[in-house]
DNA sequence: CTCACTTAACTGACGAGTCAGTTAATGATA
DNA sequence: TATCATTAACTGACTCGTCAGTTAAGTGAG
């Protein structure tokens, strides 16, 4: 059901009316008001679910051991890769969570600030760790850093996926390791290579 | 006149009804459709107006003569520090620009678009003036490092103006120049700093 | 008198949410 | 096993508020 209600992805959240979402499903107005009890709801329920999924693919690439700055650029690769290939499967979700969200009503746009704010956290754990196990230099600003990157990431996000003009159905030349690859490189090294 | 008009950057496009506007303004709705053909006129002129003073802003950081790295990490950060100050002045434009264009209709969103692409345009300009000049590694990769560069810089602005839940009223604990300090330390050296 | 400009009341479309009712599945009763 | 009761799932025409955009009637400067 919640599948073919993702025409918000496309649309955003105002443009998109729960006729044209009923008539996706295949069901009846009063229908989606049984099991609804608004549209804000359903938005809502779609991102608590969208959350929760790409937390969980960042917290799988939480550092156990130590390595070298290789080893650390390259499991970052094989992190980002991760949520590249999950980003792109659930592309609808992340058109709502990186862009559609925007323009929506208060509540909305809380619950997807709230994913980012998980998410930025999830990163800051990871950042934290590589600092604890002495991989990364310290810093005393590990918010600032862990914000930075997470707009790095995000970034790169938006753009490999919905391309320059925002379009849901934007098509990358890039693959998902391809791009990771290359995020995690500026990631580490910056322009300097 | 215009300038009132910018309530559009608090609510985003759908929300801002312009019956606001006009009470903003102090005139009537009959004024507002004598000036403007239609509320999306409006916001058209608003993005196309943003989309030059922004352009200017970058392309004063046009480089001219080679230098050290760390000429041109501060070079670097003198030009984000111009940018995040502009935007600092002018966020009700930048929220606009960075996330109230979303959930637009799609000429909005065209507009909103070109902009990001003059701006990339502009910075990938400066990459290139910069490897001409032999301070940065060749890439034969010149877009998606400039790609990449525009995406940690779109991603700290909107976090920097507007904080993790885009609140348009955010004030950040950073000043421009810090923040814009820490910006170019990461775009040329990364998390390894 | 006229023309640039302003006004406030109006209209018409649109879309979220409602509601009076239909269907069908289950189950109790005799 | 035929009959009715109950209820969950579903329908789609309707309501009703909200706005974008219109219009007809001013106003006042030159």
């Amino acid at each position: 059901m919640s599948a073919a209600l993702k025409i918000f992805a496309c649309k955003g959240y105002h443009s998109t009316k729960i006729s044209d979402v009923v008539k996706a499903a295949g069901v009846s107005q009063g229908t989606f008001y049984w099991y609804f009890q608004s549209k804000e709801q359903l938005v809502l329920e779609l991102i608590e679910d969208g959350k929760e999924k790409l937390i969980k693919v960042i917290e799988q690439g939480y550092r156990k051991h130590a390595g070298t700055i290789d080893d650390m650029v390259s499991s970052s690769a094989r992190l980002l890769t991760d949520l590249f290939t999950f980003a792109d499967r659930d592309r609808d979700l992340m058109a709502l969570l990186l862009m559609k969200g925007q323009g929506a009503d208060p509540p909305v746009r809380e619950a997807v600030s709230q994913t980012w704010i998980a998410f930025e956290g999830a990163f800051k754990n990871n950042i934290q760790r590589a600092m604890e196990l002495g991989m990364l230099p310290r810093t005393n600003d590990l918010s600032l850093r862990a914000n930075i990157l997470v707009c790095l990431i995000t970034g790169v996000l938006s753009k490999w996926l919905f391309g320059p003009m925002h379009e849901v159905d934007f098509k990358s030349v890039y693959s998902p390791s391809e791009i990771a690859e290359e995020t995690a490189k500026f990631e580490f090294r910056g322009l300097l290579g």
